[in-house]
DNA sequence: CGAATGCTTCGATTATGATCGAAGTATGAA
DNA sequence: TTCATACTTCGATCATAATCGAAGCATTCG
């Protein structure tokens, strides 16, 4: 049965190591350059190269080219997504790498999922919009309330540019490291956005990991407190 | 950056041709013996045993022994969603199959995903449902509403057994055809079941096209007008 | 019980694609 | 202008994995 989409190529292109390894890197939200995509993957440029392109006409990834230097990014949000969801099933199998050095505490604390928050920070503060009735569960779906619309504009969130946007506000998006939602969409992304321009929380080098200063990790349960 | 989730793996089992097309075959939601994977995807009994073997060691499929009969289904839910996505992606990218053949509009029209409606039809379905004020969209995310759930009860779906479940009854599911959503979670598995009972609708042979008969095209349109 | 059928395992073959050294092109800085 | 750096392209190498014929094991049927 040879019907419908190709899903093959989708495979084969993510199934090659090095390239995936490129892959997750991007997934931190960050455009990074050939040569940078490189040195995670622990391959030489020409090769790092040669697969830059194959990922580009796949469709996965976009360059822009910024004088010599080419910066490669995730092509777009669902790109992310279906990328979270093989690693949401990788990691329901067990299929982590085989070394969990000091960065996995950090990564399932908070990390950047391609541009929200995620990890145990990630899931406590969508359940604390929730237990605070800002966000109204229904199954697996997420919807804004009244309570909720005026808290995000007391943050400083411009809700109704995120209103207009054809992107959902509030969407799920199964954490793989604690095998339960985070908040993901607009919303998601606006609030991550916050934390680092207030600089509560900042990226770490060469990692999606997040790391939260004291008086951000202070701000931050003050703002998501638990019930 | 090697943090996190192998997706490399997952990829590869994806991506070789013949095993992508007994996964899509699989998508059709039913078990399917080991002799007929062979058949779609076009290659030997033996090396389809051995393919078979790595994607069960994946945890892509279970298997089920019945005398001397195989029976291969995806392993969860969570497989079907997850190769949605990137049928949608690859949908999105324009790579389908290079002849679409005489089944292509009918999967078009009205197909299985996993277990439930897709297509034309199911999106017309939920379209439906949420003109009439039965389904709540609040950006991609779906609500039963009070009006919903009165309407789910009076089709004879047992709406008590759905809301008891921890699948969610409403979710979206990006239709790789129409490129919008179409309408699952148990609520979609329950009403494409209801379709089969009532003899409105068939599956087709080989094919995860649906088949509608003329007195179910009927059915069809009265229960789902639009609007 | 013997024959037929469904499936697994073994081993040899071969096509594919990742890899990197070498060379070339493009951009930026001194 | 020259040199350094970022990246692309070419071509040779080689490891990997899909493939199928053959053989074997398990189940079913007459």
């Amino acid at each position: 049965m040879k019907e419908g989409p190709d899903i093959a190529l989708i495979g084969s292109l993510i199934g090659d190591p090095a390239r995936a390894n490129m892959l997750t890197a991007l997934m931190g939200g960050r455009a990074l350059t050939a040569t940078e995509l490189a040195t995670h993957a622990g391959i030489t440029l020409q090769t790092a190269s040669s697969h830059l392109a194959k990922l580009e006409a796949g469709g996965l990834l976009t360059q822009r080219k910024q004088g010599r230097h080419r910066y490669y990014a995730l092509s777009e949000d669902e790109v992310g997504l279906m990328l979270e969801s093989i690693m949401g099933f990788a990691a329901s199998r067990g299929l982590t790498r085989n070394r969990p050095g000091p960065k996995d505490p950090a990564l399932r604390k908070a990390r950047v999922c391609y541009n929200h928050l995620a990890g145990d920070y990630g899931v406590r503060m969508l359940d604390s919009l929730v237990a605070a009735r800002q966000i109204e569960v229904t199954g697996n779906e997420l919807a804004l309330t009244d309570a909720g619309r005026d808290r995000v504009e007391a943050l400083g969130i411009d809700y109704a540019a995120l209103k207009k946007s054809r992107r959902p506000i509030c969407r799920t998006c199964l954490d793989w490291s604690e095998r339960r939602s985070h908040l993901a969409g607009s919303l998601g992304e606006a609030l991550l956005t916050l934390f680092i321009d207030k600089g509560w929380a900042k990226r770490e080098q060469n990692s999606r990991a997040i790391r939260f200063t004291d008086s951000g990790e202070k701000a931050f349960s003050e703002l998501f407190p638990q019930y």
